[in-house]
DNA sequence: AAAAAACCGACTTATTTAGTAGGAATTAAT
DNA sequence: ATTAATTCCTACTAAATAAGTCGGTTTTTT
């Protein structure tokens, strides 16, 4: 179990966002120099925030994004989840628990497994960006 | 993030074993029979699941697997991270929080992404396969 | 001797990830 | 007006990983 470099990026990028002052924007260049990253990947992953309403853009030459609310409003979850598409560790439940198992009957373990991803999921929502810095 | 299969595939069987008598051994063909699973794939992730002692196998015709403990002293944790290889949600730290960032100065990012890491393992840790019968 | 089980390693296919390429549209400063 | 720096957009590509298959060998009980 590993978060993606996307994720990876995504949480670092928006940590230097929230570090600044929400006044201001920064432009993916900058962040992209700053943590080695690849800047059109950047973009990419931005653009999924932006969508998600974690991120505001403006465009033009002093241009950039800052975060959409407070660093208090946004939990590691709200990020990763955007990022990585959703949050469902098990590929035969969704994440309201719902099951998709391709067998016909039922696996045994389900409702175990909903267990454990609502305890990661859990803990991912009780860090907000405010903790992080 | 999400689990792949083989971690759904070997916590499923695993909760099989310990559902069962420890004194008997069960049979690989009769599990994915059971949980419609590629009997050779299983075969394969229960190699790795013997050579980290969570389970010891039988040969023989009326062979198969059971557990090599007592169900509460085996949590989650020691069952994804045997299948995964390693539990490091962050490509660039490592179990222990070493950094290995391929960018020579420092992301600003890594406190942070430790702290997740270890609020995610310590909730699979703690978690033992007794708790999900 | 036969059947059923674990064990072993190479191979294949599908999917996902990570990144690139080549721009167009927008905005501010000159 | 022009230029430069930004976001925005879509398609493409290469590498890595995941998932599964194939064809057996070895071991043990019946």
């Amino acid at each position: 179990m590993q978060f993606s470099t996307r994720t990876t990026y995504g949480l670092r990028a928006m940590i230097k966002l929230a570090k600044n002052s929400q006044k201001i924007s920064i432009s993916l260049s900058s962040i992209a120099r700053d943590e080695n990253i690849s800047q059109k990947y950047l973009e990419r992953l931005f653009a999924k925030l932006k969508r998600a309403n974690l991120v505001m853009a403006e465009r033009g030459i002093a241009g950039g994004y800052r975060l959409a609310r407070n660093p208090d409003r946004i939990t590691i979850y709200d990020i990763i989840k955007t990022l990585e598409g959703r949050i469902a560790p098990f590929y035969c439940l969704s994440e309201d628990g719902k099951v998709s198992c391709a067998s016909k009957r039922k696996c045994g373990a389900v409702e175990v497994l909903f267990k454990v991803q609502q305890a990661v999921n859990s803990t991912l929502k009780s860090i907000k960006l405010s903790d992080l810095l």
